[in-house]
DNA sequence: AGCCGACTTCCGCTGCGTGGAAGTCCAGGT
DNA sequence: ACCTGGACTTCCACGCAGCGGAAGTCGGCT
């Protein structure tokens, strides 16, 4: 039925691999993909000739280098990571917790920087990975700075709940997205996974938009999570005054030390 | 001239972008790709329906998160930087330098990440980023451990010196390249951008076979760089166990308590 | 030896993609 | 106000690039 463009059938086999498979063989592709075995050898060599496959020993094909590079060529990828990193670091240094730094993609959040903290909870994020808005900290956090008409298509949307806990009713999504704009953080406990609580604030960007937000997870019942809100708002607004936010720039006197120019 | 297939053309829309052109518009897409306006048009927006690209207000068009998304799928991306992470961490609390982790792709090396000292030197190198093997401590190691052919096929080609002090010569490259292979570790001297001085060590994986490597760099004339490779091996050790390289396994023992299995 | 599955190569027909052309929109100049 | 040029968007008919069937190769397992 539905026909491809080849354009988008390059795209599809691209889109085969995930998380779960990293690795596949030519067969495997032409399965997932739906296309005869000889389209997708000739597409696929094509994709490797060009770096964004590779081949290993095995047979079997993985994403290339040449797209690792390309992706750190994206704007919330490269610039924001490589201007935020200094920030986490320090975060990170006096929480000895999970931080996270994520932007928006669709109704998702992509963490764009991921630094895992040896002695606490494994938190299911890596680097790269993709969760719902509406069932992490920073997902809640961008989904609250985002305008009316895009807060409404992700509540119509069918909200997965991952615990018990995940905040799924939309009333209730609308209640806890207010507080958030009102408290400039947001606080939840056990929505993707049980027994972590997330904390996050908004990053600021240009002409004071909210381009992130940076999160902390920890174990639930360790150190009030409120106690933890100074030191992110510090650091989200260390790097949205990197970003050149506006409002943020009017604490610079304060803080140009910790970042002199360049 | 030569005719492009139209998995060719996807690409080549791609592999417009670079680290001097983050946001092009479409028709300076269309200008260095040589396709028509319609054609661009056209291939932009499937690209952009699918996540490659992405578009701003101002009209112009980035590198989609769905490629960084991608990108950390890739096995030296993703599984390679997480498992090293946090060695890498302790190295630079160790050592307060910058710390890159290189992977090898074509005759260049990779950077799979990048972790800067605020304090230090300033170094051309961001995660992504890509330069010659010959001309950087990483890829100098990886390049004393590749296969013979390998070696002579890069020292045949085109050797660009960055400074005076790049190594260009092939004869003299092959004596180095022997010693690395001998004493274990490359260091070099201001190889790439002056005054800086770079400290690399391999890093195996199953097999034992030589996937990455571990550099340090350091403005010239402080400590001695000698001082720093044992460090760098321990980390390096470190990593390679973790990956299951057997030569590193008879040391585990004695390291077990600070990477508990898992 | 024979079978099966995975991969590779070849080639003729066809339907997708190409590029020209026409149309829209906006900014800047006269 | 009108024109001009540049950037972008849409449309369509033609031609050839790419699709997929089929045949061939390789290697592993029974």
């Amino acid at each position: 039925m539905t026909v491809l463009t080849s354009a988008q059938r390059v795209l599809a086999i691209l889109g085969v691999f995930d998380t779960e498979n990293l690795a596949l063989s030519l067969s495997e592709i032409s399965r997932r993909t739906g296309f005869t075995l000889s389209t997708t050898h000739r597409l696929v060599n094509e994709l490797r000739c060009w770096g964004a496959l590779s081949r290993h020993a095995d047979g079997k094909y993985t994403i290339g280098l040449r797209i690792l590079e390309l992706g750190t060529l994206a704007p919330q990828g490269g610039q924001l990571r490589e201007t935020a990193l200094p920030f986490l670091h320090d975060l990170q240094h006096a929480t000895h917790a999970n931080i996270h730094l994520g932007v928006p993609e669709g109704h998702d959040v992509i963490y764009v920087e991921s630094l895992r903290a040896r002695d606490t909870v494994p938190v299911p994020s890596r680097l790269g990975g993709r969760w719902p808005m509406h069932a992490t900290g920073t997902g809640l956090v961008l989904l609250a700075h985002s305008s009316q008409e895009f807060q409404e298509e992700v509540l119509a949307s069918e909200l997965c709940a991952y615990t018990v806990n995940t905040l799924t009713d939309p009333d209730a999504l609308r209640h806890f997205l207010a507080e958030v704009r009102k408290s400039g953080v947001a606080i939840v406990e056990s929505q993707l996974t049980y027994d972590v609580m997330a904390v996050a604030v908004p990053i600021r960007g240009a002409r004071d938009r909210v381009v992130a937000a940076v999160g902390i997870t920890l174990p639930s019942g360790s150190a009030s999570p409120h106690s933890l809100v100074p030191a992110l708002t510090t650091t989200a607004r260390g790097i949205s005054r990197a970003l050149g936010a506006p409002s943020a720039a009017h604490f610079a006197a304060r803080e140009a030390r910790r970042a002199p120019n360049r």
